[in-house]
DNA sequence: CTCATATATAGCCATTATTGTATATCGCTA
DNA sequence: TAGCGATATACAATAATGGCTATATATGAG
């Protein structure tokens, strides 16, 4: 009952339902996250750490950068829930703008200042 | 998306995740739902409303009672999601108690004091 | 070691959500 | 019509949430 009023929770925010869908396509790190969403980084970083904490995403770091992705083959809840949400939204305009931008805008070109030495990538 | 969040918000509460749960078992009217919480009248109107506005209950006068039961062959988004939550929680100590309190209090047993010449039913 | 960058945490503020009390509304019965 | 009981609405107080700024932590480069 706390999981399932935790995970509900995670999941009634309009910016959290934004960052959801559009890890549907591919993992990304938190400053893609915040390119896309257009809020300040501190309050992407909160929410990632919300939906992480309900078993939504898994983080994994890699080097400085840490990428989330949706969580899966843990959790039957979870999967299912996973499951059913890529069923919905999909057509919605801001999801479609939100995967666009996604899209378009990989680490590269987001994070990679010239002063941030990102070749090794 | 702003169904999807309302949806959510909907079931980010407690309390509406207990209404929901009981609910599974039979309709019930907004008295012995209150009986069940053990929280004010208001308050669960209050949620009931907030389930009905997501289109995750339906309500139906009866006389002097509202019943309330879970919302079905409408939204399929819905249907899936209500088809879900039945297979959650149902091991949960407060589900459990709610259901056996609900059981136990039908509606005579909770309003039906002499006064209230509930004898038609 | 020192600096720059990516991410996380802390603190504060504005907004929203939840609750209880009081009150209004509606339906039934006498 | 008067009265009672079931439900809904109004309102005020408190708690929770989400955002931003500032700062801390961590990792890699030089």
């Amino acid at each position: 009952m706390r999981t399932l009023e935790r995970i509900f929770k995670a999941l009634a925010d309009r910016n959290r339902l934004r960052i959801l869908k559009m890890l549907e396509v591919k993992p990304m790190c938190v400053c893609e996250i915040t390119a896309v969403l257009g809020i300040a980084q501190p309050s992407v970083s909160r929410h990632l750490c919300i939906l992480r904490d309900a078993g939504l995403l898994r983080d994994e770091k890699d080097g400085v950068w840490t990428n989330y992705s949706l969580a899966r083959g843990g959790d039957g809840m979870i999967d299912a829930l996973l499951l059913q949400m890529r069923k919905w939204g999909n057509a919605d305009p801001v999801v479609l703008r939100d995967r666009r931008k996604a899209g378009m805008s990989n680490r590269e070109a987001i994070c990679g200042r010239p002063a941030c030495s990102r070749s090794a990538e």
